[in-house]
DNA sequence: CAGTTGACGGCCC
DNA sequence: GGGGCCGCCAACT
């Protein structure tokens, strides 16, 4: 059974602990390569599992999310980051203190 | 099969 | 410092 690309990124994603984000560039270099940050992309946009994909706790380099984001309209992502404690300054996150730190386990 | 796109990142001007 | 361009890989049409 081979995972696919699409499918070790949203494996990545998945294991984003709450209250946590983590940058595309970091979810493709975890998923294996950090130029897939296009890819990345690319398969949180088909989503298949938005439920159990947080996509939502993905955001870009500089901790702004996405504006193309479309399950629900980007300033919802905002609001569920902010349930979690995230706390947005003028539009974008404190990547310092909210980053994902990748675990040890890894 | 080939071309184009895509929720980005990094470098260059 | 800000803006723009190119580059990476995979998936979609």
């Amino acid at each position: 059974m081979e995972k696919t690309t699409f499918e070790k990124i949203y494996d990545v994603v998945r294991k984003i602990p709450y209250g946590q984000v983590a940058t595309y560039g970091q979810v493709a270099a975890l998923a294996g390569n950090k130029r897939w940050a296009r890819v990345v992309g690319y398969a949180l946009h088909v989503n298949p599992d938005p439920d159990r994909i947080p996509c939502y706790r993905v955001v870009t380099k500089d901790g702004n999310v996405s504006r193309a984001f479309a399950f629900g309209g980007e300033n919802r992502q905002i609001e569920l980051l902010e349930a979690e404690g995230i706390v947005f300054v003028d539009g974008h996150v404190d990547m310092e203190k909210y980053q994902w730190e990748v675990p040890t386990d890894w």
